[in-house]
DNA sequence: GTTTTGTGTCATATA
DNA sequence: GATATATGACACAAA
């Protein structure tokens, strides 16, 4: 409103001389006594509340209440009259109850209509600010509502949406429907898995699968290869490293202290599981020789890992355990203890290196995991404030609109009750009320208007070539 | 038989 | 330089 004032001097103060019957509040002159005078603003203000502004217009008024300028209203008299009775701001009270303090009377002048009487356009003599923020307004509505569209939903829905949302009783996402995220449980369990994996204490690796490895294929060729995991266990396992704390009620558990426990040695997982469904990896006709020959070493082997079967077949007197999660200097201190070859201590190296890495890659994928959800936690919160916004900003568009109707209709019962020296209305075809930046509004022709408004653009191009 | 998923391993970079 | 850790890429097994 503020900006409109300013602007709406700025008007005035390039046009001085605009209407004969202009006249200023202050100078408490008898136009205020005529009878055409009517009185828009508060009293409590009436400084700057009088001065004459004939240039300002609201175009869309005509568009959107087009019986203000209705045939029958228009033919109520015709008579052209010169006389333009200063509307003074001191005395309403009707409008003051409104508007308050605060001079509105620039922001619901109609348009000036052409200088035919029939000719009702809606073609703004001055692009009124507030008009053109409304203007602006509905541009905006429409690309909201093609934004709204596009993103795939409606303004109810965005506004179930904000309430949904609002609510925050859940956070719905899409990340246990994605392949690349666990679920929430997983989720909110890795994080502390992945920091306490490095600390913990590890069993002995129970990983199986690869059975090529040209470093110690000698003793890869006593055991062959190992069918892989065992679906049950395998989700066990998994279950376990995710939340330990969800395996109190398994005591044979308990002593997984980490998050790796699909390292668990799965001899004595069986032998403490004997529920657990017995693994039916391929086999080959070599292990199933090999299985008839030795079944209890060969359930045995069957759960150890590459490494741990190598370093069998090496005759390593340690643990795969103690090789690859001691410290370099006991670890060193137990090398130094033994008598090693050269190829025991390769082996013993390459194990330490692998055992590590393994770890070292489960957690790197946990954190990848964790990554990603958090992107898409973000995504989503995005998303919320998106649509709050929109919200927002829909609620921001019915406000503008709806003040910009009260305006229009407040405008419409000024007009309608301005009677001449004679008693009669003004014809809204010939007259508009104009306001001026200082707040005094006045009834002048349109055609007048139309006029300073022709000489506007002029003023303006000459201003800009400056 | 193909695709997806989980895992181990290697190579490489970085601390 | 040795060691530990992180991570992309690959291969493999199982579902």
């Amino acid at each position: 409103m503020a900006i409109m004032e300013l602007q709406a001097m700025e008007v005035n103060s390039t046009s001085p001389n605009a209407t004969p019957n202009t006249v200023n509040s202050t100078d408490g002159t008898s136009e205020s006594n005529t009878p055409g005078n009517f009185e828009l603003s508060t009293g409590a203000t009436p400084v700057n509340q009088d001065v004459s502004l004939h240039q300002a217009s609201l175009p869309s008024c005509s568009q959107d209440f087009p019986q203000m300028f209705s045939p029958q209203l228009g033919s109520v008299t015709t008579t052209p009259r010169t006389l333009m009775p200063r509307i003074s701001s001191s005395n309403s009270s009707n409008i003051n109850s409104t508007f308050g303090t605060t001079n509105l009377t620039g922001l619901f002048l109609p348009s000036p209509i052409n200088s035919s009487a029939t000719n009702l356009t809606s073609t703004p003599i001055l692009p009124d600010p507030f008009s053109t923020l409304l203007e602006e307004s509905m541009l905006d509505e429409i690309s909201l509502l093609d934004l709204a569209m596009e993103e795939g939903f409606s303004q109810a829905q965005a506004s179930q949406l904000e309430d949904e949302l609002d609510s925050d009783s859940g956070l719905s996402l899409d990340s246990s429907h994605s392949p690349a995220s666990p679920s929430s449980s997983e989720t909110s369990c890795s994080s502390a898995a992945s920091s306490s994996s490095t600390s913990a204490t590890f069993s002995e690796e129970g990983a199986v699968g690869y059975s090529t490895d040209s470093e110690v294929a000698t003793a890869e060729t006593e055991e062959g290869a190992v069918g892989g995991h065992q679906p049950g266990y395998s989700k066990l396992c998994r279950m376990s490293y995710q939340d330990p704390s969800q395996f109190h009620g398994l005591p044979q558990l308990d002593d997984i202290s980490h998050n790796h426990t699909y390292n668990l040695p799965l001899s004595s997982a069986f032998s403490e599981h004997p529920d657990l469904p017995v693994p039916s990896g391929k086999k080959t006709a070599r292990e199933k020789q090999h299985s008839k020959l030795q079944p209890h070493a060969d359930l045995l082997d069957k759960h150890a890992s590459r490494d741990e079967r190598r370093a069998r077949a090496m005759k390593i007197p340690f643990s795969n355990d103690k090789i690859i999660n001691l410290p370099v200097e006991e670890f060193n201190e137990l090398l130094a203890k033994h008598h090693l070859s050269e190829a025991q201590l390769a082996l013993i190296r390459d194990i330490r290196r692998r055992g590590k890495n393994k770890l070292a890659a489960q957690n790197c994928r946990k954190r990848k995991l964790d990554t990603i959800i958090k992107l898409e936690q973000g995504v989503q919160e995005l998303r919320r404030d998106k649509a709050r916004l929109l919200k927002e900003k829909m609620e921001f568009i019915r406000s503008i609109r709806q003040t910009k109707q009260k305006m229009q209709s407040l405008y419409q019962e000024v007009f309608t009750q301005l009677r001449d020296e004679e008693g009669r209305p003004y014809p809204p075809s010939e007259y508009s009320l104009q306001y001026s930046a200082d707040g005094s509004v006045l009834i002048m022709p349109r055609s007048m208007a139309a006029a300073e408004q022709n000489r506007k653009p002029e003023k303006k191009q000459k201003d800009k070539k400056k």
